[in-house]
DNA sequence: CAACAATATAGTAAACTAATATGATTACTA
DNA sequence: TAGTAATCATATTAGTTTACTATATTGTTG
């Protein structure tokens, strides 16, 4: 009942990429360099990202990511769902059985624990952007960008 | 980032439980029987929600399971932490790094993301007790208990 | 004692995770 | 156009987890 790897690697590599895309694309590499993360693995995660529509790349030398949108129109939820499929907290057969008896007990289970869970979780996600996460990062560091302008 | 069938099955079997609790203990194997779930893993499930002080237990011929408390008294989040561990969508070991530029990035997104739907899905799932589903079933099922005092 | 039912422990096939490795392809630059 | 910086694509793998199955033991009731 985890967030994989790929989630919060892609996560945290989109904030990373939004934090230094004032200058053009971003190399991987450089983002695999300060999150950490082996640039190998974090290939395959970008190629999820870019499938899905949310990075835009270049390739070449002087090349690299891009996000597709900007920061504001992109939701934590967006991310995690390209990453991880559904957030549902079951499968999607949970309900496969034809026994009577057996499928009303898992029924009233579906509708009253795990679709509510799954929505309240797909409802908070995308009340989160990626605009949220770079301007409390940006408060956190002392980065405010507003601060070269002053 | 599923529920495992330990969380799926312990729920169903509770709810089975609750059902059928009316004439003292209950068998495991009706249990299984009645859901369709292996007898052998279902011992497993409840030997977890034993030791969680969810169910007592009585061995021997008219033996079985039964609730430790009222089903009002008993949230599904009691059960699935019992069956899941600790309802965290990431390892408590998120940040094991020393880097500050990279731990800076995974503690926005711990603050914002993670803890935020933790604390939501454990929210809700406190909010539900077995005794709403056990109602719920009856409802659906037209098995309302006071059916049988008219 | 005999049937019943929980308890405990060990084993296992299959699937998944989190990488690693290798090579191909593309496009910028000098 | 040669060199190189970068994405793109695919295959392999060690380790872990899942979802059981199997077997033996302990305790209770009639």
């Amino acid at each position: 009942m985890k967030v994989s790897t790929k989630g919060r690697y892609g996560l945290r590599a989109l904030v990373d990429l939004a934090n230094h895309s004032s200058n053009g694309h971003v190399a991987l590499n450089s983002i695999a360099e300060r999150q950490n993360i082996s640039a190998n693995y974090l290939e395959q995660v970008f190629s999820t990202l870019r499938k899905a529509g949310l990075v835009k790349s270049v390739k070449g030398a002087q090349g690299g990511y891009s996000l597709a949108y900007t920061p504001s129109k992109i939701t934590i939820g967006m991310v995690l769902r390209a990453l991880e499929g559904t957030l549902s907290l079951v499968d999607d057969t949970e309900d496969k059985t034809n026994d009577l008896q057996d499928r009303s007990v898992q029924y009233c289970i579906k509708i009253n624990v795990w679709d509510k869970m799954t929505l309240n979780l797909n409802n908070l996600v995308d009340a989160i952007t990626l605009e949220d996460l770079v301007n409390d990062y940006k408060t956190m560091t002392g980065t405010l960008s507003s601060m070269y302008y002053i």
